[in-house]
DNA sequence: AACAGCTTGTGAAAACATTCACAAAATAAA
DNA sequence: TTTATTTTGTGAATGTTTTCACAAGCTGTT
């Protein structure tokens, strides 16, 4: 298969955000220039990224939402659901873990680890905190796909080390760092601090 | 000046993170190489990124850490401090509020907002989570640089219009929405669905 | 002073991503 | 059935970003 660039995929999961919207607002057909509309990008652009995986649309009419909907959650890998560890149950991982939007999109969040007494044994939900060194077993004996890292930025590289050496090939972080992985594994980071300084930047250059 | 790319303005984040750690290693001189390293990127992709901005190493040195650090401080802004404001006080909120980064990068969160009778009044800090319906002046009032939006993705648009009716021009979006905002607005989405879908992705397709 | 060893700064080349532009296919109306 | 209208799918053109490659400049050594 051709290599499909990251940005694509990024819009890919917007795409898949307006048919749903679409698709509760009872409409059955969407054109490529409507989807580029609410995603401030081109028909041109929408028509294309699709094209990579096939042709969904009919010419003059545009796109049936269910049909691309699911050709979409197909694509992404979102018509089955994924298991999901969190890593740290801090104030951020404890934000995660109530994200509604999480569970409603197929990833669940089917651990949560810390090394803090205080806060191991705790219930969140109907899961229980669990100390940090049940992670490397569990995440393997659980069958976990991905992990969400929520440690502070010191512990973070550590414990990547131990959730790849543990065979989980997908890892979101929250930490301020840059992580090394191997290039098996798929690693994306939120860097909050990085989007502050870009704005910081576009307020003194305009 | 020639448009500076926001992948370029990203590294440059993370460079200054390297330098940071650098600097509190004791290091005076770095090479692109060596910045590069730690970066995922290229040493001719850490000159060219500088370049724009000016010459700030020496032929067969390298660069000096402190001036490099000053230097793309003050590129990106970061010799100043920033009037923050935010918008939603719930879980993601809250985690927000209380990341030690932001303040320690010069990201001042001055006000916080909410709709919700039961968390409007509560202290945060020094700080009063105030009601909603005094968010617009108190922007303005208080000459708030930037706004980060922690709400639900319904109310989004609607807290983001008003907040560029008053004059700020640098958002920072956690809701899961792309939000319309007039060109002269710099806007950055941080879309945690979009990230974990992305892995998804990534997983099914190796 | 000349030389060896590094590392920068930068045009030019290559790779990658977006936009253009239009033939092909579908529908609806006459 | 023909015609008008719409919108897709896609090569080709354009634009942008990254990588290459090397002269130029700095330091330390002989």
């Amino acid at each position: 298969m051709k290599k499909i660039s990251e940005s694509t995929v990024r819009r890919l999961s917007l795409y898949l955000r307006f048919l749903q919207e679409a698709s509760d607002g009872g409409l059955d057909t969407i054109s490529s220039d409507e989807l580029a509309q609410r995603g401030g990008t081109t028909s041109a652009q929408v028509r294309k990224d699709l094209s990579f995986f096939g042709s969904f649309g009919k010419r003059g009419l545009g796109y049936s939402v269910p049909e691309l909907l699911r050709q979409i959650q197909e694509i992404l890998g979102l018509s089955r659901s994924w298991k999901v560890a969190l890593v740290g149950a801090g104030k951020i991982g404890s934000a995660l873990f109530s994200y509604r939007d999480f569970q409603l999109r197929g990833f669940h969040i089917r651990a949560v680890f810390d090394t803090d007494p205080t806060k191991v044994g705790a219930a969140w939900g109907d899961l229980t905190v669990r100390d940090d060194g049940e992670m490397d077993a569990a995440l393997r004996e659980q069958g976990i796909d991905m992990v969400i890292v929520a440690v502070p930025a010191e512990a973070a590289q550590g414990v990547v080390d131990r959730v790849v050496k543990a065979g989980v090939r997908a890892i979101l972080n929250f930490a301020p760092i840059r992580l090394r992985v191997p290039s098996s594994v798929a690693l994306r980071n939120v860097d909050m601090t990085v989007e502050l300084e870009g704005l910081s930047f576009a307020l003194i250059n305009r």
